[in-house]
Order: structure tokens, then sequence, then C-alpha cells
DNA sequence: TTAGAGTCTCCCCACCAGTGGAGAGTCAAG
DNA sequence: CTTGACTCTCCACTGGTGGGGAGACTCTAA
């Protein structure tokens, strides 16, 4: 029996589990695409293979990665097909890096103008009734 | 009749094309309280004073330096309690760049890791079937 | 008087990655 | 047989800032 049960795959609690993952997360993935049930039990129940528990340890790390879900798809397609999805990923990190360049960028722009706006603040000027706030301008 | 109309304030749509905000925006911001009007027509119009003109600049500033609406109603409210409200826009603004300082960290480390990979990423590995990418290990 | 432009309220939609709950069905142990 | 744990589907909601549109009303100019 046991032999047959590990065969016939795990319910979704066990995968959750094993995965740390909420079960409403992994019917989200399976929802998603993301993560294909081998099959369901004659009650309805999900049920998933071993192989499973790998391809969510890929997502969560892709995931801390700071790719979308629908992102990690793409990869996974990739590797659903056959093929290894080493060179899909490096591209897919190297547009995190743009993206991420492009963030950081935007921040110290910002980060400056506040510096600067804060550097010459008067926390009690002279009121003026023509702005809301005279350190602003308006 | 110019002087009638002028005292009892513009219409939405007039506000809207003298603060280039459209319609849709100034509503939201007066369902929040950010933008109050000075009342309302016999046909149920809202109507506004310049005094709102000067409020969206207010507004569209702050927002610019990245402080939410929420924040920014903070700062209007101490405004409307007759005080100026620069020392709260100041600590208001000190704020955001220490969550600005946050943000820029995160994403450093996170562009490091990213780094750290692909500058030993292979991109044709020998096929692993253990793993799903042999670069992550995972 | 009538056409057209402007405005009103109310409700749904978007993003993203889930989370929460209701109500019903399934399964294993006692 | 019953109880309790587990699972199912379906629906709504989160947060922040609005956008789109329906259907009804108001106002203004010709």
């Amino acid at each position: 029996m046991t032999v047959i049960s590990l065969a016939a795959g795990m319910k979704i609690g066990m995968l959750a589990s094993r995965s740390g993952l909420p079960v409403k997360t992994l019917r989200y993935y399976e929802d998603l695409g993301l993560l294909p049930a081998i099959g369901r039990s004659e009650g309805g129940y999900r049920l998933f293979s071993d192989e499973s528990l790998r391809r969510l340890e890929f997502i969560r790390r892709l995931k801390t990665l700071g790719l979308s879900l629908e992102e990690i798809q793409g990869c996974l397609a990739v590797h659903d097909a056959g093929e290894l999805p080493c060179g899909d990923i490096e591209i897919q990190l190297g547009r995190q890096i743009e993206r991420i360049d492009g963030q950081i960028k935007e921040l110290r722009q910002l980060r400056k103008e506040l510096q600067d706006l804060l550097a010459g603040w008067q926390s009690d000027p002279a009121k003026d009734d023509a702005v809301i706030c005279p350190n602003l301008h308006v």
C-alpha cells in the first residue's frame, strides 16, 4: 500500500508541509500552470509527485531573485520542453539587473532631491499666505 | 456675472484644465478629503476656489517626492488647522529618505547576489536530472 | 427649444501574489 | 457510524491610485 500511495502521488497538504508553502499558494500555482499535478484521486484530490518539490524549490529561488511568476513560468516552460533553461534564466537575470539599476538610479535621484531640499529647510519660516509651505514654494 | 461666478467658485472641469489633472482624479481627491470643495451649485456641481489650485500644486509636489496621499493628507490637515506644516513635512521627507535608503540597500544586496550568480554562470552546463537548473542547484 | 457639452453617482476594472471564508465533499481512525 | 481532519470549488478582498463607462441630470449657446 505504501508503495502504491507513493506511486499515486501525495496530496496537497503533504506537499505543503514538505515544501513549507501554504496550501492556498500551491493551488494558486497549479491554477497558473506553474505546478502541474500528476492527476486527481478518485475523490477529486490533486496528486503531486516528488518532482513538484523540486519545482517549488526552483520557483522559490527565482522569486527571491526578483523574478515574477510569469517570468518563472517562461523558464519552466523551457524546462518542460526538455531543454536546459539555463540560457533563458541567464537572460531573465540579466534583465533583472537592468531593472534594478534603473530603480536604484531613480531612487538616488529622488534621494538627492530630498536631501537638497532638507539641506536648506527652515523648520519655522515666516508665514506666507500665498503658499502652503514656504520651503517648497507651493 | 463674471464676478459672481468667480465668487461662487469654479466647476470641476475648469479646475481640471487649470491644474492639468483629470476630472476623475479631482473627484477622487475630493472623496479622500484632500481637496475640499467650497460647496455645491444648485444643480449639484462641485464648486472649487482658487485655493484648490494651490492645494493641487502642493499635492503634486509632495507626490513627486514620493509621499503617499495619506501622508500628504496629514500635512494638509496641519495646514488646515492654521499652522505652518513645514515641521511635519520635514519629518515626512526625512522618513522618506530612510525608506529610500532601505530600498536602495535591499536592491544593492539583490544586485550583488545576481551579479555573483551570473559571474560563474555556465550557459550550457551538463544536464543533471536531479535539478532543473544546474547553475542554481535547484 | 434643442443640441451638445459638462457633470453627477455608482459600480467595475487594472496591477501582483496571494489570503480568507463559505459550503460541500472525502477519507481514515476509533 | 461518527467524528475530525483534509480537500474541493467558488467568490471576495487586500493595497494605492486612479481609469472606464452607464445612465441620468444640468447648464449654456444658438
